[in-house]
DNA sequence: ACATCAGCAGACATCCGATCAATCGTGGCT
DNA sequence: AGCCACGATTGATCGGATGTCTGCTGATGT
């Protein structure tokens, strides 16, 4: 195995061990290379590769951090990855969300609270036909993350937003060519917190399921 | 933005773009480095950046290639996070894989091909309460991506895997193995199989959610 | 004449140590 | 309180020594 990737292994393993915690400083590059017993360079690169997947926090002048390591580490990996799949697979990727937003939905149907209820309808204000495209896209990925929040599981929060990432381009697309798109989602999405609020968690997942796939058909026609 | 972050952001571009694909080979460091305008050690760092994401390859003497790109890169990234949080949200992560792999279970009943059922039945071939837990391990592992490659998503075949990391299992089945977990696990294996054999859909998604439902609560009372 | 194999040369990545620049935090000074 | 200089730390680059792979070439054996 190649020094650096020994190194990586290395700092992971004193993560996994306790050895560091989340918010913790690492010895300098210096030190820290002599006591892993190879060069700065070869460090560096260990070092930014941690930082690439948001493992580390390198400041400047300061030292190296060990990031909150909590849940969102998921959504830097995977976006990353999506992204790459932009134009290739994205129906596959299509898939998981599918799965994955109905069920998130179904959770958040009985966790979900007066106040995300409200914030939820908020989010519906003012939209309608002439509601440019930017704040549609904004709309929609609010009242999903509102959902997906109140589902109360960070990493399936992380995962469903890197899936989604890479479909705005999709629902802007989308809002440019069918005219009567913003009504239907719109009364969607009332149709899903009507049902959130009512608790009815099995028709929540219906609903969602209903509305992804909707979007998913209309993509699998427009490649 | 920092002379790194910009090499690797540009590369990703490149790949984007379609301007390099999967298999291509990088102009040698020293070239490349030239092109983006930085030096090779720099240049040195994003590679291995991205190599620890799985989105390059490099050969040692022979040069750097683009790896498949395929769905597998979910894999790396998503089992090194996984990986880091195993004491501490792993419940968490459980709850997503349950969402997961009943789904995935679902669409595999009605394409899974006489072969593939085949090879589930001889998963379980020799395995009973005297197997040792490597082998035990290791008939699990089979057992579940033998299902999920039949449902033909790699994405989701890929999120799996990583969710599931032998390393997880093993600890799960080293707990396990004092009662009588096998033949109980063996027969809910059974009781899979024959359901996607008949193509019941649903039963196989009830079946999993029982199956995956039972470790999660075996592990919800041992931690 | 042909096939085989060892060894050599070139291309390339690997690793290192040194050097200078940029930046941040701190503590002392006014 | 505000300012400034200093030390610590990361950022970036370079040149050189080394390990490793590939392909070629020439010698050897059949």
């Amino acid at each position: 195995m190649a020094v650096t990737d020994e190194a990586i292994s290395k700092i992971k393993d004193m993560l996994i061990r306790g050895e560091l915690k989340a918010g913790d400083r690492l010895p300098p590059e210096k030190e820290l290379s002599e006591r892993l017993g190879l060069s700065r360079s070869s460090l560096r690169e260990a070092v930014k590769a941690l930082e690439l997947i948001r493992v580390l926090d390198v400041r400047r002048g300061d030292g190296t951090y060990v990031t909150s390591l909590d849940a969102k580490l998921l959504n830097e990996a995977v976006a990353f990855v999506v992204d790459l799949h932009q134009d290739r697979s994205i129906l596959e990727l299509f898939e998981v969300r599918r799965i994955l937003e109905p069920a998130t939905a179904h959770l958040a149907a009985s966790k979900i609270t007066p106040d995300e209820l409200l914030a939820l309808r908020r989010t519906m204000d003012g939209i309608d036909e002439n509601t440019d495209v930017e704040e549609l896209v904004a709309h929609d990925l609010e009242f999903h993350s509102i959902i997906t929040e109140a589902a109360g599981n960070d990493y399936l929060g992380s995962l469903l937003e890197a899936l989604s990432s890479s479909t705005v381009r999709a629902r802007i697309w989308r809002g440019l060519t069918q005219e009567k798109a913003v009504a239907h989602t719109l009364a969607e999405h009332r149709a899903i917190a009507d049902a959130l609020e009512r608790g009815d968690a099995e028709l929540v997942r219906a609903l969602v399921t209903v509305h992804i796939s909707g979007v998913e058909n209309w993509l699998r026609q427009a490649l």
